[in-house]
DNA sequence: ACAAAAATTTAGTCATGGCTAAAAATATGT
DNA sequence: ACATATTTTTAGCCATGACTAAATTTTTGT
């Protein structure tokens, strides 16, 4: 990869910010593939002509294209670079949880700090020290050193019907407070859950977690969780 | 300590940066007491110019006192500060060598960068996976959370006689390849060593190790060596 | 189809923290 | 003491990445 090896060294923490978010919405169900300025510009809370600005240089940068007033779509090379910086995300997010004992809410904050300070290396030793994994504390998938990741599809819990069981393998991780109340409920990754109601009008859902704790669940939460069902 | 309260959060790296060097060259036995626009921006490897744009900022905060052409000396609040920064820094050291096993001379570097990245959490959690350590990876004091610190005198290696023994305490961090040469010869925190033989017009000393290897060791690596003598 | 609304880009500004060149102050040598 | 050398500051410039306001393009509703 030429490109990305001319491009590194001049990588800043904007950039890698600009490229992650815009991986991140290309491979969201919600905005079909179009990735447009003002979803680019909420995401990363700036305005919108700021993130203009940002696009422009990118595409200079060979890093996306871009459409003007259409869109953007990453290069091989961006694509690269976000995904790199996913992986460090990730791998970080882990380890706070699993060696320094953060908690779900709090990993994400730190490591979008800590994602752009570590080197190779660090990535190289926690990725060892917690045995190569594959999948991020809040069940994302973890892409490869070589920039190869794959992308399970799950199915909202809000979408089960009532009756059915699954397991729960992946959280959104958008949203602190959500995450800190799942924990109390102990809705973790490999929790098994039961609809056992389904409240109508977009009402609540009945959940039994564990086989035991019954709760009710609003949408929103419901939303936010991602299961493989029975 | 109000204006701390009220300076935080508009901390730049640069700044933490500064006024770590700055609180540095004030405890260095080498520029007495006196630190210079140059002093600084020779270990800022900045410009001049640059140098006295940052410390008029820096005066203007109330981070230091400035006196033109003359140098600088840091304020309450610009020192609490150069030791946060100094503790985040020598506590990642110590982490990186201790649980990730990075060798003496790559943590520097690594913990440059961390240092402005990790939260209070952070600190906190490796400080307590450490053991509340009260000397970094080097032998350098770390500060406490409160900012105090305390520096103990130990002597030059270069400075002995021929015939006397220490233990060596403290080694400088300031050239990795030369922390490479130390680490190799297996001088470390700790080890025993003995002049057996000084020879003379500055001439390299003759060293026994843990009273087995013998080497001979150029001048400045042995003043880079910090021991305590018997 | 076309006016109004919404999205996007352009133009111009600001703060940060570098830089060089020139001016000013301090230090040094005889 | 005073000319010269050195250090430091000032002045002015640049890139980064925000911002607001205005202009332009696209979308939407009837």
């Amino acid at each position: 990869m030429r490109v990305t090896l001319e491009v590194r060294g001049l990588l800043t923490q904007a950039i890698e910010d600009y490229l992650k978010a815009i991986y991140k919405l290309q491979h969201s169900d919600e905005h079909g593939g179009r990735v447009t300025t003002s979803v680019i510009a909420s995401r990363m809370e700036v305005a919108a002509a700021s993130a203009t600005n940002m696009i422009k240089k990118l595409a200079e940068m060979n890093l996306l294209m871009y459409t003007p007033y259409h869109g953007v779509e990453l290069t091989a090379s961006g694509e690269k670079i976000a995904l790199e910086t996913i992986r460090h995300h990730r791998l970080i997010e882990l380890y706070l949880s699993q060696a320094l004992g953060y908690s779900w809410d709090q990993i994400d904050a730190e490591a979008d700090r800590l994602e752009h300070a570590i080197s190779e290396e660090f990535e190289d030793r926690i990725d060892e020290a917690l045995g190569y994994p594959t999948v991020g504390a809040h069940g994302e998938p973890i892409p490869t050193k070589q920039g190869q990741i794959d992308h399970p599809k799950y199915r909202r819990l809000s979408e089960l019907q009532d009756g059915q069981s699954a397991v729960i393998r992946r959280v959104s991780d958008r949203n602190p407070q959500m995450l800190r109340y799942m924990e109390n409920l102990q809705l973790r990754l490999g929790t098994r859950v039961e609809v056992t109601a389904k409240a109508p009008f977009n009402g609540p859902l009945q959940l039994k977690i564990d086989a035991s704790k019954e709760v009710s669940l609003g949408l929103e939460v419901a939303g936010s969780i991602f299961v493989e069902a029975d």
